[in-house]
DNA sequence: CTGAAAGCGCTTACAG
DNA sequence: CTGAAAGCGCTTACAG
């Protein structure tokens, strides 16, 4: 009976230390790796945690040091949105990595617009559920920066904020997969080249916008067809519908996207247009799908896994020291694949 | 000076307590909506609860109730599967729109294989990160609910587990939706269509492989066309291709995933098969671009996010009450588009 | 280098 | 119906 009750209580540092024959705040010591303790009497301490399996409790490290170990990750999209990027999986996939191995856990939050999202921050930060945020799909005049500061909740963007605050950042730059497409195109002969945009609210698919005309003026075209797009596929359908009703209308696309850039292949095969020689097109993500659709897609590929390590451990850098230097990743680089072909004569 | 140390430091119960001239116990019970507090001095309590912006911090209660207000969702799947599958974000887009107007969190694990799940239960289990799981990706012989119940994890399963063991469930029928797929492809006059199927250690695959058997045999046919793939894309191209190197080749290809369908698709086209002429094919799951790619692909809908809404509902029934009853969800349905058609002649 | 004690902010028997 | 106190399991000054 007694024997029963032994087994399932789970041993405290009290069992710790008296095992170790030490007190309570000595263990404390000793599991924190603080200075001042001796030797001897730390590996002693060490060996009785070990024998008795014992761990942290996570609840009274919590509320005795007003941590969580726990990071937020809060995604204000459309779940159709979500669920065709490729993005987040990997990012997150990555970001666990690091966090399982420092015991920390993840919290992550979908929710359906900017109103749920400044309010989830709230409350992630009112009950202290995490000791920071990742900080995603950085937009135009971004409340979040401002509001995580007042919120006291540190963080780390993903790219740089607008007006360039003072928060963390892991960077990696879109612009030279953009440029490689359209110089790529170009250098097969196209001259009118198009862009489907995402929306100009989010910065990354501004920086794409951007690094398109900037490429498309390098190379001395016109670029000036340019759609913006929410980047869900039925825009991405009708924006290259519009494209293709132009009467002078362009040999190749460049898309911000990749569910965008396959339903604009859709677009264009029930059009009757033979791919790539009618249209060339160029998908950015580079998903796992890309290379076995028809023709297979030519795509910028971005590292999601890559990011997510990289702010894990950049977040719990800030979190746990109080700083963290920015990092810059290596830029997306173009994979070429069948969906690019020089235009009809 | 002392004002801004006052106004940094938040309202404890406490301050709670004074404000309203009571006991910290009575305003843990009136928070708590126990019996046996006096309406008027109950409302007292509240009211200056209201007054200080008193949040009850999540760190204490979770240390003397040994609860954490969390709920857990770990997914052991290669990043690439999840991010073409648009279940997840779906799914845990349901889920949180329970969680956040309950105050719970939801604690997300992306895992490689089935060592470091098992693990992650383990560790999430003796950190108490979270009160209770979903458990996804019912598997054959699943290790998973003994796991769970040896941990004392409480657990609501999407789909009944193998055993039938005593675990609470939310099912969701996809025979239905395979069942349709066959019967009104046989209606168009297919005689051999195949069936590219998931993994057979996972038990909804095995039900939609099974579902493409007996709909076969309903219909006379043979049924024998079955091939087993990872749900990659990779794989759901390989198995058409080789579908497509037999003698007597499938007119018609039932897809246990819409990534397949597409990689399927691709190969066809490749192929210069005309499409859905000589080939129809169906998927599972409607991803959003399901409807944009060509031709548009027939798939059968799920609804995860209805997934997500009830187990969350369920999972948090069964967490605070000690049991919920299994729930029942609408089959999946057919949606028919464009890329099944009467065989060739 | 080590111990004893207070404190984190709640909940919960126990009295009255 | 209400209060006083112990307890959840840690961490952290403070002494020595």
């Amino acid at each position: 009976m007694s024997e029963v009750t032994a087994m399932a209580r789970k041993p405290t540092i009290l069992d710790v230390a008296r095992a170790a024959g030490v007190s309570k705040g000595l263990v404390s010591f000793a599991l924190n790796d603080r200075p001042g303790v001796a030797a001897g009497t730390r590996q002693r301490i060490l060996d009785a945690a070990d024998e008795l399996g014992y761990r942290r409790s996570i609840a009274a490290r919590s509320l005795s040091t007003r941590t969580s170990f726990a990071l937020g990750l809060v995604v204000a999209r459309n779940p159709d949105v979500i669920a065709a990027d490729p993005f987040f999986p990997g990012f997150i996939s990555g970001v666990e990595q690091v966090l399982a191995q420092r015991g920390r856990a993840l919290v992550l939050s979908f929710v359906p617009d900017d109103e749920a999202e400044a309010e989830t921050y709230r409350t992630l930060a009112a009950d202290q559920r995490v000791d920071g945020v990742f900080l995603t799909d950085l937009r135009t005049d971004d409340f979040r920066p401002a509001l995580l500061e007042q919120l006291g909740l540190p963080a780390v963007s993903l790219g740089r904020v607008d007006g360039g605050g003072p928060m963390a950042a892991v960077t990696l730059d879109d612009t030279p997969g953009i440029t490689d497409a359209v110089r790529h195109l170009a250098g097969l002969g196209h001259r009118r080249i198009a862009h489907v945009a995402g929306p100009a609210r989010m910065l990354h698919a501004l920086h794409r916008r951007d690094a398109f005309l900037a490429a498309s003026a390098e190379q001395g075209l016109p670029g000036t067809l340019v759609v913006e797009t929410d980047f869900s596929a039925a825009d991405g359908a009708a924006a290259t519908a519009a494209l293709l009703d132009l009467d002078d209308r362009p040999t190749a696309i460049v898309y911000a996207n990749d569910p965008m850039a396959i339903a604009g292949l859709g677009v264009a095969h029930r059009r009757g247009l033979d791919l790539p020689t009618d249209l060339s097109i160029t998908g950015f993500d580079d998903s796992d799908i890309a290379d076995y659709i028809y023709p297979a897609l030519t795509s910028v590929r971005t590292r999601p896994g890559q990011w997510g390590e990289a702010a894990a451990a950049t977040l719990l850098q800030l979190v746990d020291h109080g700083a963290a230097p920015d990092l810059d990743l290596p830029p997306a680089g173009l994979v070429v694949r069948n969906s690019t072909a020089p235009p009809r004569s």
